[in-house]
DNA sequence: AAGTATACTTAACAATTTGTTAACATACAG
DNA sequence: CTGTATGTTAACAAATTGTTAAGTATACTT
């Protein structure tokens, strides 16, 4: 399952934050808003986001003050910051990196551009917070360790063994064909099904054989 | 002393090469230019900098196409790159995302943003090159003095080994391919999967053969 | 500049692990 | 029951990695 990011909009005007809310779900993002600095400040403590958007005019406490704020707040040392400004206001712009902005993006906002730039500034900072991991019940598997491990214990998995229980994991439930397994594990190379059965067996082995169950007829599917 | 930024600037029109050059270098950076795409591409091959300043708008061949050529060669994969486009080229703003662009600037340059925003995207991706220390576990390995101790004890490792072990502790716990490892330490050369164990080999001869282990048919991680 | 030491790479082969299959046993649905 | 699908085992094949030693390149010293 991908990482879904989270991002906090900043903005007085109702009609701006609606309007992004909108486009940056339609995109998958996990969206929060605030309509002043003050609120902004305790949502960004409570969520935690990967992204705050911070419109820089705002009345109460401007976008700069937020940034300055949050910027002291260690647990958020992580979190990104985009400025939203009117074109050509140089002035604040600098002000936001001054700041500790990492971006700003000029008004009018272009859906397009926008979700281009928040994916080019997360790619670039993110680019390792997707999920390598499946956790379900008692066993946790771990692609990018490469880690297998059952009520804590770590379980030595083959190469094959280790692909295969993962394909099924991602989908817990649901039942794959021995064909969808040759497709995704062996790709294009010639194997025969009984094959797939000793991998099930070894993987059976190791983790209990009441994981993996057999539907007869259709195929193997992982569940708790 | 600090590190100096290596930048190169990549466009057709001698006056904004001087311009740009000249407000750059005030600033403490190294520059570099190149008035042509092919230009460019051979002196970022040279020089391998930091980041690239690139025109969109160019005759033979234009930013977008540079920046493709550049993203394909792999000892600049750490290379920024940065766009100049005149206001409101929507479009071309969007291909240079698509091409690997990580920001990008509109005409006319106001000098002191334009140092602004350098300094933002640098600092936001080569932050780490000031933390060249990594320990783990009774193991320190700092990249800048090209030390390794062991149980504060000085070993030493030859440069190919040294980095090896300096990318393999960047991530302790994942597991990097071979082919991760060629691209990284090796980056364009050619070299066999035999001359990585080789390497390893030494490496776990020093500093003891189970920090590092193999997962066969996937590569090596290191653990403690 | 030549000689020496060190580092790097590779080939060859050994050791080990992993993957596949055949053959047979068993379970299950109808 | 009976036939088909799946489970199991062990033997074998294939792939991967470890190791050594020797050749090549590079750096260092005098």
């Amino acid at each position: 399952m991908k990482y879904k990011y989270k991002i906090l909009l900043v903005d007085d005007e109702k009609d701006i934050l609606e309007f992004l809310s909108y486009n940056l779900k339609k995109e998958g993002f996990i969206v929060f808003t605030a309509n002043n600095g003050t609120k902004g400040l305790e949502l960004s403590q409570e969520h935690k986001p990967d992204l705050i958007i911070l419109d820089v005019m705002m009345p109460e406490m401007d976008g700069v003050t937020v940034c300055q704020n949050i910027r002291e707040i260690k647990a958020l040392n992580e979190t990104l910051i985009l400025f939203l400004t009117a074109r050509s206001e140089e002035y604040s712009e600098l002000a936001g990196f001054a700041a500790g902005a990492d971006d700003y993006i000029t008004k009018p906002i272009k859906p397009k551009l926008l979700i281009s730039r928040i994916n080019a500034i997360l790619k670039r900072t993110r680019s390792t917070k997707e999920d390598h991991q499946i956790q379900i019940g008692n066993i946790n598997i771990d692609k990018e360790k490469h880690i297998l491990t059952y009520n804590n214990e770590e379980l030595h998995l083959a190469r094959k063994e280790f692909h295969l229980l993962y394909y099924l994991m991602s989908i817990p439930g649901k039942v794959f064909t021995r064909q969808d397994i040759i497709d995704n594990i062996w790709k294009d190379a010639l194997v025969g099904d009984r094959t797939i059965d000793v991998h099930i067996r070894k993987i059976r082995e190791k983790i209990g054989s009441h994981h993996i169950k057999t539907i007869k007829g259709v195929g193997y599917k992982f569940d708790i």
